[in-house]
DNA sequence: AAACTGACTTAGAATCCAGGGC
DNA sequence: GCCCTGGATTCTAAGTCAGTTT
């Protein structure tokens, strides 16, 4: 199947570039193919009309991103609609009419009822105060207690409203389909370089509650709707600018260095929002492309700069201590490079914002005992070229590193004393992830920890010479465009590349293959912590697995039982038939089995974050060609169309 | 050199929806 | 044919990092 794709995309015409009008579709593609169009009710067949190959072209010149561009601009958010008037809220217990701005916003904390948001101190302390602002004078001076306000009958009216959605006839549901269908076509794309291009996000945020993660000291404040007058579009110097549906862009310019199509500024972090192409534009791919590149660039450079930074550790001078011992953490451990944040955010950290709070410090004496060293550092540190990031040690909760961890012997180990310098990091980092991992550092390093920890508190920095700055303007002396996040892109990728080359046997079954695949990636989402919240349903779907395991195994003796029988028989006919039984459970089983592995080793683990983002498309599609593993297994339809380049580049042999 | 701003990538949760099992 | 589950998609917050301003 991985084939036909090949086929359509196909660029071995060196020709190439001015096919711009190709207009080879899709359902023309073979006439001989027996399956004409029966499937015409179906979703629509994958649109590729047509495929820019930017990758034949010549670039465009340094920072400029497009000659020309056209777009509709982006799509507000719908108007409010009031409340029928039977849909009362209550204040202490009494029905009370609310002004139109009023019930917007209660209907936003009406909305979030269920969600435990509404039960924390911070989240009802900013609404209330937010909602205040937008409340009549006579409002504000009855409403003086959320906990008086009875917002039930509204929520139960969203939830009515929802309901009656999902329950609607066939046809209702096509209409609107087809409605949303046109909105997409009319709003989601834009052409850029007579290219047509799918944008990511072409509706603008609506306003509601601000939902942060970790405990975020703004949760719960209004986000305000934002209208044309808030808008900036950035457009093409001749193309036709959209009009608004009401009201005034608040610019409208042509900046051909950037690439978004409008923007905006958010009113609760005052950040700016932009709208962009999706990723299997051109643009985003491109970027993407040269990311990869970047990362393996760094192989050239990895040895010297370990080699550099081990040197360091002993330097005079402690900001150059502290930046190599930073360098380190984030090589080894995959961290991230951590800016300062202000108390108006979530308090998370990375590598250059760690504090004394964060990590402990131990020495263990070990028995000399080779096995133990399965996940510590040292083995790695202490071979010159070691060149795999550190594993994590396992801690109490972690799902960890599976398989085929030899349990370490103890007892038979030699009297001598080995000394272990560990360090446990226990830290909230991006999107208030817990980070949790305990591993053995080199002496130096440890030595070092020590040295920046002396006469410091535990709410001070670590690294109190460094800064994300500092450290990126060394990495950028060290190697060209080198920043602290290549690090994260090169383990991730080398990662799954010694992952993929030491799980892959070609005489394995194609769900063994997947199970070896996602093992490696899973090794990168532990490397990166990628978590996620345990789905509520994991419990229940590990238990309908094993059932279905125990049914699987109930028949398999059961049919292993008639075989016996026919066997004994002399029944021939029987024979075979329970024979070919017994073959297909055990395959059956065997299925899954890997299920079963696949699922509860997945419990907490997100494996898109890092496939999506730090994993060399290439090196899986390579894997996929390698051993013939179609690549619609790996990656779906959206991630086949964000790859598109690297199915298109990668051969067999690719290797990161 | 510190603070600020802007552009862009990376992130997990929420929501949607299709297709497999009954 | 219907319902439920789980993967796909959408959403937008939260990072990184460079350039500019103070």
């Amino acid at each position: 199947m991985a084939k036909k794709k090949e086929e359509k995309v196909s660029s071995k015409s060196k020709s190439s570039s001015k096919d711009k009008k190709d207009k080879k579709r899709k359902v023309q593609e073979s006439p001989a193919g027996d399956s004409p169009k029966k499937k015409r009710a179906k979703k629509e067949d994958e649109p590729q009309e047509h495929i820019w190959k930017w990758w034949e072209e010549e670039a465009l010149e340094a920072g400029i991103k497009w000659r020309t561009l056209e777009h509709k601009g982006p799509m507000l958010a719908p108007e409010y609609v009031r409340l029928p008037k039977h849909v009362k809220f209550f204040y202490d217990g009494k029905p009370m009419d609310l002004s139109e701005a009023t019930e917007e916003v209660a209907g936003f904390y009406a909305r979030m009822l269920e969600h435990e948001y509404t039960s924390m101190e911070q989240f009802n302390k900013n609404f209330f105060k937010d909602w205040k602002k937008e409340m009549t004078s006579h409002e504000r001076d009855v409403i003086t207690d959320l906990k008086k306000c009875d917002f039930r009958r509204i929520a139960e009216y969203y939830k009515d409203e929802s309901e009656k959605r999902k329950a609607m006839t066939k046809e209702e549901k096509q209409a609107l389909k087809a409605e949303a269908e046109a909105i997409q076509n009319e709003y989601g794309f834009c052409v850029v370089d007579g290219h047509k291009q799918k944008i990511a996000n072409f509706r603008v945020e609506p306003p509601g509650l601000f939902r942060g993660r970790g405990q975020h000291p703004k949760m719960g404040k209004l986000k305000k709707r934002i209208r044309a007058e808030d808008i900036i579009i950035n457009i093409g110097k001749g193309a036709q600018v959209p009009k608004p549906p009401k009201g005034k862009w608040k610019e409208v310019r042509h900046d051909n260095t950037v690439s978004w199509l409008a923007s905006w500024t958010e009113n609760i972090m005052g950040n700016v929002k932009y709208v962009m192409l999706n990723p299997s534009s051109k643009a985003k791919s491109m970027k993407d492309y040269q990311k990869y590149e970047k990362a393996r660039e760094l192989k050239d450079h990895v040895d010297k700069i370990r080699k550099n930074y081990s040197e360091d550790f002993s330097a005079r001078e402690m900001a150059i201590r502290q930046r190599a011992v930073a360098l380190y953490f984030i090589d080894r451990l995959a961290l991230r490079a951590g800016n300062e944040k202000d108390e108006e955010q979530a308090d998370t950290v990375g590598c250059c914002s760690l504090r004394l709070e964060h990590l402990k410090l131990s020495v263990e004496h070990h028995d000399e005992d080779l096995n133990s060293s399965q996940q510590s550092i040292i083995d790695n540190n202490n071979s010159i070229n070691g060149d795999s990031p550190l594993k994590k040690v396992k801690l109490e909760s972690g799902v960890q590193n599976n398989d085929q961890q030899s349990p370490s012997k103890d007892g038979q180990s030699s009297p001598s004393k080995n000394k272990r310098y560990m360090v446990e990091f226990d830290f909230l980092g991006k999107d208030s992830i817990r980070y949790q991992n305990k591993v053995a550092v080199e002496k130096k390093v440890y030595k070092n920890l020590i040295l920046f920890m002396e006469g410091k508190s535990p709410q001070d920095d670590l690294f109190d010479r460094l800064t994300t700055a500092v450290l990126n303007k060394y990495l950028n002396e060290c190697m060209d465009g080198l920043t602290a996040k290549v690090f994260r892109t090169y383990n991730a990728s080398k990662t799954l590349q010694d992952e993929l080359d030491k799980r892959t046997v070609p005489k394995m079954t194609l769900e063994e293959k997947m199970l070896a695949y996602n093992r490696a990636n899973r090794a990168v989402a532990v490397l990166c912590n990628h978590q996620r919240a345990p789905p509520k349903t994991h419990d229940k779907q590990m238990e309908n697995l094993e059932s279905k395991i125990s049914d699987k195994e109930k028949a398999l003796k059961e049919a292993k039982k008639e075989f016996k029988k026919a066997k004994k028989d002399k029944d021939d006919k029987n024979k075979e038939k329970f024979k070919k039984r017994v073959a297909t459970l055990e395959n059956q089983l065997h299925k899954l089995e890997i299920q079963r592995k696949d699922k509860s080793e997945n419990k907490t683990i997100a494996l898109g974050t890092s496939k999506l983002n730090y994993l060399d498309p290439r090196i899986t599609i390579a894997w996929c060609k390698r051993y013939d593993v179609p690549i619609e297994k790996v990656y779906n339809k959206t991630q086949r169309e964000k790859f598109l380049w690297a199915i298109e580049m990668a051969t067999p042999d690719y290797r990161f």
